[in-house]
DNA sequence: TCAAGCACTTTGTCTTGGACAAAACAAAAA
DNA sequence: TTTTTGTTTTGTCCAAGACAAAGTGCTTGA
């Protein structure tokens, strides 16, 4: 029987069996075969589709407009084409042949050179970015397979914590930052980028991983010494429960620790809560340097 | 209104909707409130119940007993106490405390002690398995937040990779060995744990990370040259399907690659695998140390 | 005594169509 | 502009029934 079972479906593209039922339902789309049980199977270019569906919900657009256009049209939605002549997107091209090859060592190397000659904050703001990006379009379009994509992210993972590993280390520095994300939010690389940005200005971290209930961070707050509380919103969350989840951060944090908030996510949000106090979203990573250093010129002073 | 919804305690648990409502009916629990609109609400007691449940079902046990019984005999039925009197279990203690403080750097410094003084192998062999089973308990019995266990594992992965990265590179040495977990299983640290034993006996690895299709797994095997395919099965993972994924996995692969397939979720279906053709079951993990030495032996004479 | 086959029980997943509240949008008022 | 109000869209939840796959245990045969 080909075809695969709603629930494999739900594993795959994060669309709910209640979702993709009530879908069918009122746009005819996905319109999956059935079995003799009368079960659904559906089809591996209708799970192709519904993760591009997927994927450009997560950018903004909505669920009816989406079913009734073609996939000319879906692909056309994609806004920003990839740049591939500069420096970042040479060498985001040249990584993802290398991972899809599995050649190990020489994506190693190719990933060493290009951080020792940007420096880990060029790095970091720049190249990965792109190449970041590369990978999700590529994995979006069937180019490369998921272990492609895992040996290329695990690659990077590595080096950037070798990397801080190897940054001199001092006593604690001012601001001493705690990074997570919200409940639910599952995207974990970007915290780990910012985490890089500022230890690489000797601010120390405090990293509690992915998904933190909101009265652990608060709780975090008040075992040990926090300066600054930074959240990262990845641009598949809600952007309704983003506003509030932070908003209700805010008021439980004590007035004195700032608190703040990027990834792609802040994007679609930036007006209602920029006026907070104490808050700043960041919509570019290398917006953690300018807030960082504007912390120390005003909080670190005194 | 108190309690939460089906949908959270789906997140939570990891139970599915349909097993949750189902249980209900057929079972008498969990039984929630409802609210206002008639849907189900879990109060915090039930769903830690439910966390437990889902531990001792991991195990193999069937919820058809587990529902009938009391709250005591459930706990009862946690096999093996923890021992806190040796080496691995009072570093354990140890290091749960210091989560539980966020105290970071004497963290770090208590790991990178324990490290230097047992070495690599042993680290990885006897403490690591230690402070996961406590943590486990830890968190299950609600003493530590979700917070401190990602302090905890966080820094254990830190460590373990930068040990790795410590190690003297050598050229690629046989074994190599590609490493992941099968499709729908998450659990990550274990497959890292056996990466930094097989890389301190100078095998090489491919992680392709987790959750990697088996078509993927032999694609890969056509792509570079692999002598061994290690897989890693959790505790929770339904026992079935692994033999039959692991079954389908061997069958998919050339003879000449032997398959290896560790973890907890093993322990349970040693039988009909285990006279499968270059198959080794490793039912703990200092068993990698074992079979590499063994594959050396015969094979890497040739 | 052990392995294989067969019947029985348990258990998770899937089905339908209706209902409703929360989110997103659009338009009007402050 | 920002805020309020009304309207549409959309995801989640409910019920009870059905069924196949997984697990258990008994029986048969070697």
């Amino acid at each position: 029987m080909v075809g695969v079972s709603i629930g494999d479906v739900e594993r795959d593209t994060g669309l709910s069996k209640d979702t993709l039922r009530v879908w069918e339902r009122r746009y005819g789309f996905p319109l999956p075969e059935r079995d003799d049980n009368g079960e659904r199977r559906y089809a591996p270019d209708q799970v192709q589709r519904l993760r591009l569906i997927r994927r450009l919900m997560d950018a903004g657009h909505r669920p009816g407009k989406l079913m009734s256009i073609g996939l000319a049209e879906l692909e056309a939605l994609h806004s920003a084409p990839l740049i591939v002549d500069d420096e970042c997107g040479r060498v985001a091209v040249e990584l993802l042949a290398l991972a899809r090859l599995h050649q190990l060592a020489p994506l190693r190397a190719v990933l060493n050179q290009t951080l020792a000659r940007q420096g880990l904050q060029r790095f970091v703001t720049e190249t990965m970015p792109t190449v970041l990006r590369h990978v999700g379009e590529a994995w979006l379009h069937g180019e490369i397979g998921i272990a492609d994509e895992h040996i290329l992210t695990e690659a990077l993972q590595n080096l950037i914590r070798s990397a801080m590993h190897a940054l001199p280390t001092q006593s604690v520095q001012a601001p001493v930052v705690l990074l997570t994300s919200l409940p639910e939010e599952d995207h974990g690389l970007g915290l780990l980028m910012v985490q890089a940005l500022l230890e690489s200005e000797q601010a120390s971290c405090l990293p509690l991983g992915l998904r933190t209930p909101l009265v652990d961070i608060c709780s975090a707050c008040n075992v040990v010494q926090i300066d600054v509380v930074g959240i990262s919103v990845s641009a598949a969350y809600p952007p309704r429960k983003a506003q509030s989840a932070l908003k209700a951060l805010r008021e439980m944090l004590p007035t004195e620790i700032e608190l703040w908030a990027g990834g792609a996510g802040i994007r679609t949000l930036t007006n209602s809560l920029s006026n907070l106090y104490a808050t700043r979203l960041l919509t570019d990573i290398s917006d953690v340097l300018i807030v960082l250093e504007n912390w120390r010129s005003t909080k670190g002073a005194k």
